[in-house]
DNA sequence: ACAGAAGTATAGCGATCGTTGTACTTTCCC
DNA sequence: GGGAAAGTACAACGATCGCTATACTTCTGT
């Protein structure tokens, strides 16, 4: 038994599935990645793709999971430091926002999933809600820690400017925006008393 | 000559070909709307679309810059008002986005082409950059009218917060972003003076 | 009234999509 | 070393995509 994949042996196809979806939905969007560029970038035949997963949809509810579970955001990993007071950890979230800002950046992958899906696909609008309402608790949790006094609030505003920073770097890839994150969030991560 | 599409006479086919393009692409995506649904609903046939457009890409281009020229979003029809005093435009643009909140709001049409053309239609980033950076700027030079010190500074703080309460629209589609979006920038725009 | 432009209906093109079938080879565990 | 699981190669299915062709019908300006 593989620990890591949960099937029995094998050359871990399941995974080189996953990576290559991380990399081409992330890069080139969900619609326009097909099966057949998909299985070419994981070295996996188009029959073996469909012994791992029922259909495209259960792999980008897969993709999505993945992140959400194994994979987290560098935003995310920054809040679980237990080497840094409660404040520069919320700081740092932005600090890893700008320092990331290098090529090629896309925007979140939750939201762009979210706004590929539109109508169809519902559960993955869901998904990507769940996600956004726990990144946003998990800066709440981490200002209420902080002691500061309206944590659910900083927690809404940290997490709008993060979701501003990530989707303006969708159109353009300058490092300003994120910037301009850290340097409002530092402001209210300090003024909050 | 009709005035308003440029052709001579006939039933204006290419008004509602436009029009059925802000509604569907906007409501279910670009990859996810075809040329039939799309003729079905402007109520003009396969034929007649592709004597008004060379492409679907074409179209999208042309949604795009419709939205640009002839819609603006209301939230920069705010900016051109007249009755307000400067400081008191900026925050209506806050204003008309807590509003607005009601259903269906699914984010920015611009951002969300962007997203949708990821590496392919380059032109497309192309005109969703120029009008985030035109968005900005407006913000910029209201900020100047109203005599704030740093008005570049606090026109990308607006616009940061405004993509990010769009951006959330797109999963979670209650008020709370726009309001809290709204709050803040109050506070940064009655802050700067 | 009539020429010409604009619009309609419908069938079908080639390409690509997601998905499945058939037949075969490799790898791993006992 | 044998058997089951896992993976491979490749052809092809039906559906849908963007787009074009053919043939006909309005509508409009002079």
């Amino acid at each position: 038994m593989n620990a890591t994949t949960g099937t029995r042996g094998g050359r871990g196809a399941r995974e080189r599935i996953l990576a290559a979806a991380a990399e081409l939905f992330y890069a080139d969007g969900i619609h326009a990645t097909g099966i057949a560029r998909l299985t070419d970038v994981a070295h996996v035949s188009t029959r073996t793709f469909y012994q791992h997963f029922p259909s495209k949809n259960a792999l980008v509810a897969a993709y999505l999971e993945r992140f959400d579970a194994e994979t987290p955001m560098p935003a995310e990993q920054e809040l679980t430091r237990t080497d840094l007071a409660p404040r520069e950890r919320l700081i740092q979230v932005f600090a890893t926002l700008k320092t990331r800002g290098r090529r090629p950046v896309r925007g979140c992958p939750f939201h762009n999933a979210a706004v590929e899906a539109a109508g169809e696909m519902s559960e993955i609008a869901e998904t990507v809600a769940r996600h956004k309402d726990a990144f946003r608790q998990r800066l709440a949790d981490t200002a209420a820690e902080a002691g500061i006094a309206d944590a659910e609030l900083l927690g809404r505003r940290l997490a709008l400017l993060y979701e501003g920073a990530t989707a303006l770097s969708t159109s353009r890839n300058d490092g300003q925006a994120a910037a301009d994150a850290y340097d409002l969030a530092k402001e209210l991560i300090e003024g909050g008393r």
